[in-house]
DNA sequence: TAAGATTGTGGGTAGTTGTGGGTAATTTCC
DNA sequence: GGAAATTACCCACAACTACCCACAATCTTA
């Protein structure tokens, strides 16, 4: 049973194996549609972690970044920052994307990582920096959770 | 697996011969569409690195500069210093173009380069000026830059 | 509970890709 | 017009990547 397409929940436990690949979850692949053709957009993370988006989420981010004209610093500064570290990757028979060695250094990855469904993309993170980046975050103002609290019914 | 047609992201370290030639990434070639003829615009970047451009990318440029108006003085500077160092380079068999002295010069390329996919072009640095251009945009304004990012990654 | 299907992981191989250099054709300059 | 320099085209090799197959562990189903 997948949810809505293009939707990821859930968090699993894989590994990266020596030749820099990791499996995405079957649920998850289950969840892509097909006008992904079975591709992943992987980029950096704004935390220490992997971003991994479906094709076709992707291509909404690069029209948005096309528009931007580089006669203005920060807009050539922003698309590069982001388009930089992003390459589409397409899974294997066997369900594995490959993993550019920039973003495994990036963010830190070992043999074993942690991927976690973020709703519309899916993250891939050290379970060890996972656990600290957790922490911090525990002593977030809880005044930014009230002012969340007007966008979003749980 | 390519995007968009002509559209690169991506970063690749690649070397620069004796003889001014750079490789284009495979992946790069594989995205230019054939209206493109295998053929590149290589031109001045505004920070100091090489710009790449899918000749009919390049033709749409051009047919922007040709409604500038050359009674404004910054519209005849900006033309003439955008058309001077511009100039078309076919790729090899072996899927290089050849850099002209000139732009060598500008961007200061020894040996190694670093190739970046800028989406609807692609930029060709020296490495240590690409790191020193990094550091330098940290100081550009931090919520313009956020107010970038709210609208376009999701 | 047992058989079958699915899923995650490891490794081998053939084809592709990046890089260096050689030779012929073209251009430049005296 | 001819020599020198430059450019364009071709070949070769090493490194890497994508694709394929195999197997074990887990889950599903009858």
């Amino acid at each position: 049973m997948t949810l809505t397409n293009n939707t990821f929940t859930g968090e699993y436990a894989y590994s990266l194996d020596s030749k820099g690949r990791v499996n995405i979850p079957a649920k998850f692949r289950q969840s892509l549609s097909d006008d992904n053709e079975c591709t992943f957009v992987i980029a950096r993370g704004m935390d220490s972690c992997v971003w991994v988006y479906p094709l076709i989420q992707w291509k909404d981010i690069e029209s948005n970044l096309r528009n931007l004209s580089s006669l203005s610093k920060i807009n050539r500064t922003f698309v590069r920052n982001t388009a930089r570290y992003a390459s589409p990757s397409t899974y294997d028979k066997q369900g594995r994307i490959t993993l550019t060695p920039s973003l495994i250094d990036y963010a830190g990855l070992d043999k074993d990582v942690l991927i976690v469904g973020m709703v519309n993309k899916i993250e891939i993170w050290n379970p060890t920096r996972l656990d600290e980046t957790d922490k911090q975050n525990l002593e977030i103002d809880p005044a930014a959770y009230d002012e969340l609290a007007k966008n979003i019914i749980i």
